[in-house]
DNA sequence: ACCTTCGGGACTGCCCGTTACT
DNA sequence: AGTAACGGGCAGTCCCGAAGGT
């Protein structure tokens, strides 16, 4: 593997098992195993290195979104009822503390969200594609940001009964 | 206007003005006009200011929603509308840059994170109150977060046509 | 009890609870039970509160030798033998972790050393006075001193047989 | 001479000129021409720069020691009279202020003597392998260390005179 | 006399990023 | 494709002084 996915997985790693207050550019390098001046030779800065962090989530999210893709009939709003899925998927992206360091991270530096809005508009402009109900399934993608946010956040507002029903009723707005 | 009033006043100054990154506790102590030492007297920490921030804005949030609650004709969804007017409103939470390093710094710290749930929960206390269809109220409160959100991070997906659309849609679904 | 020995008291058990490095004035107000500026009024700085301290913690050495002094016999070194017994009493100044303490803080402000001077040359009068071999006196009481300080920090080179041998030793200095 | 070594001799400057209480790391730094960041390069923290003052005075007291035992005649107390030589020794441990400095770091800080405990042992060693009579020589060693940790802390308590007849007290003991 | 609130400023140590050198 | 060394900004801790309350 490269040196450089060492490191990006070395920081992951380390957000995941100490947080993100604990991601420091001398701990990457060591559970890396290379040196600081090494981080900084494949990453710029600690944001070019989150900017990589940001990219492999979306790559991981677009792979279970594919999948269900995949696994759902045929039928108006395929790619949107994926994104739905992918959103209360356990192992999707709402489940990841990665997510909420990214999410501070891109909150800080409006630069780095460039490589998410480039990917959105990949996905809207896939499911205008399929002539989907536009406003329902903006209303429903925008819905399903929103659970993901309150759960990055940790704000546990939904028991497991209620979030079934959202999810259905979420999808109950792009039959037909 | 006590200190402590104050120093929330230069620390929200300093990001709407420098962005986040330039918020320390030299500059608000600068901008306030007390020392390091004074705005450690009032704020433990650099967290603890930022929850003095939560606060306020939280505070600003319920005011804004609470004058469009009253402005609305009543109804089974009054608060609930009154929820999407404030996600929409130019001078509500999604167009403050304040809310942005907000985001961030409770998607760090976990903990900053319960004044906000209180919140959320008092607001799902009312609007079930008003015997609102909760289900349809749960998809549009929490698409509305996805919509705040997605304007903290900059993320701008929609124009202006787009998003008069989804609110003319979110409103629909609060119908009767 | 006065609030100058509650205040004593604290800064004691804080020391011997919790190390010295978490001696702050802001942790003894806070045990004793009075604010931050209440320790000041009583003890015009850190230093100072050091020196009470230091001063009761002689008392107590004090006690220890009078005791022994009292149940020693007659003889030319009473007080001397005394002196030894004292640094070797498992309850005496040697096992106090305060002790160590206020040895660091003399080390670091010469001016707290006074009070122990005066006591120490109370003591050298004291046993010159019962017409003591005045050299053999100092020699076996700066090694008591050497013992002690060995001990205060942590410098563990005697086992127990070693020590019951040192004591021998220096007793038999004092003999006749 | 190495960045290191320059900034402990900056260190040992600032302890004898200004005393303890005045070397900080910005000092150290100013002293040795380089940034505080560069001190904390070479030493972790605080406590790391002092125990590499603590090494470099072990390292000076131990030539001061060995250049004794060499000008001493042969006999059974070669080093132990090396020791008491050395303790008296005007330019020995006992006058140099950065000694009391240590002292305090060291009885703040336990695991600063983990050095000095391993060259006492290697002391003890060396003597026992002379021959010597061990229970002497640690009452003497032991009366050394007193004697060096009253100069150290300031506790004037004999003149010169009484320095002379102690000194001799002590070889005394050492006597065939 | 006794105690509190508020605030100032020195200091430690963490961490990012730069430069010189392989 | 790296590393060692270094610079400097910041957070948070702590001592203490000033002013005032009871």
């Amino acid at each position: 593997m490269s040196t450089r996915e060492k490191i990006i997985d070395a920081a992951m790693a380390i957000v995941r098992e100490q947080g993100v207050a604990r991601l420091t550019l001398d701990e990457a390098a060591k559970v890396a195993g290379v040196s600081k001046g090494g981080v900084l030779y494949h990453f710029a800065s600690k944001d070019d290195l989150i900017r990589g962090m940001v990219s492999r989530l979306i790559g991981q999210c677009e792979g279970i979104q594919k999948s269900y893709y995949e696994s759902l009939p045929e039928g108006r709003h395929r790619w949107a009822r994926a994104v739905v899925m992918t959103a209360f998927d356990p192992n999707g992206p709402a489940s990841d503390p990665v997510g909420g360091a990214l999410l501070a991270a891109v909150a800080v530096n409006r630069e780095l969200v460039q490589p998410l809005r480039e990917k959105y508009q990949e996905w809207l402009a896939r499911m205008s594609e399929e002539g989907a109900d536009l406003d329902a399934t903006m209303l429903v993608c925008t819905a399903m940001d929103g659970l993901v946010f309150h759960d990055l956040i940790g704000l546990n507002l939904l028991n497991e009964e209620a979030r079934a029903r959202l999810k259905a009723r979420a999808l109950a707005l792009l039959e037909n």
